[in-house]
DNA sequence: TTGGGCACTTACCAAAAGGTGCATACTTGT
DNA sequence: ACAAGTATGCACCTTTTGGTAAGTGCCCAA
């Protein structure tokens, strides 16, 4: 409350110390964060993953409804890499009317349980974001 | 060990219960983690973002540095956008040889905790990662 | 005087991502 | 007989994203 707030002073209250470390290794990434980007980087992986996670092995037809909006194309697109990297199982119970269904691998399962802070997050600030989205598309609609 | 597994059973012991909801609520997302995402998607902001967390307060040059590869443009676009999303603080000096820095709002800082649990499975996972991109361009380069 | 650093900005382009629609092979429901 | 559902595959095209290179205004060091 005093006149200059423009420092650390009152954001040191707020925001505790650096945030944990990104150790910077290996092979082509430049740390931790960088690999998982490269792995779940993609319009709907993360929901793909998410998806599975919350309801097991699920039918690629009830993917295909849950996560809306998302094509054929890109659906079964994004599956098979997820599949690549070993995030997701598919199985194919060569069925005559075709019958297959995604699950997560243990590795896949990780991966989601890493994804639940961003869903909390986006949950809790649902509010900030939308407003900031409904203030964007103000302008690209009403004045330049 | 018996004979069939391909269902729950041995999968249980590994993969904890569905991993919890994700709220499909509000405005024009699907869930919490489908809000995030339209805020942290692009090939630099999550590095950025992190970035900033770790190094309080950073000029624009050494972020410029530190995140190898990102070109001006990029960087400051991305930087634009986060502070447009209310995610990053941009302080200008008003100096004579330009003088600016990006700082976290608290919005960002919790962002960049949220995002802590990918970076440490990305370090965790990350032999996995690079063993299957390391795959993937085999056949990219020899054969097929 | 030339060169470099600072923090950008702009124009132009290539590549990647994503969308649409049609096709398949077979079955079940009307 | 015909439409619909099942899990994809493929060709074509648009949009989005990202990269390159050059420029800006100002100052300092060589």
């Amino acid at each position: 409350m005093s006149s200059d707030l423009s420092e650390p002073t009152f954001l040191a209250a707020q925001i505790p110390p650096p945030v944990q470390s990104c150790t910077p290794s290996l092979p082509g990434f430049t740390c931790g964060l960088d690999a998982t980007l490269r792995v779940i980087a993609g319009k709907w992986k993360p929901l793909i993953l998410y998806f599975v996670a919350q309801g097991g092995p699920t039918r690629y037809g009830e993917l295909r409804r849950a996560v809306r909006d998302v094509s054929d194309k890109m659906l079964i697109q994004q599956l098979k890499e997820l599949e690549a990297d070993g995030l997701v199982k598919r199985t194919d119970y060569k069925e005559v009317p075709p019958r297959v269904d995604y699950s997560l691998t243990p590795l896949g399962h990780s991966l989601a349980e890493a994804l639940v802070p961003l869903c909390s997050w986006g949950t809790e600030h649902m509010a900030d974001v939308s407003r900031v989205f409904a203030e964007r598309e103000t302008w690209n609609t009403k004045g330049r």
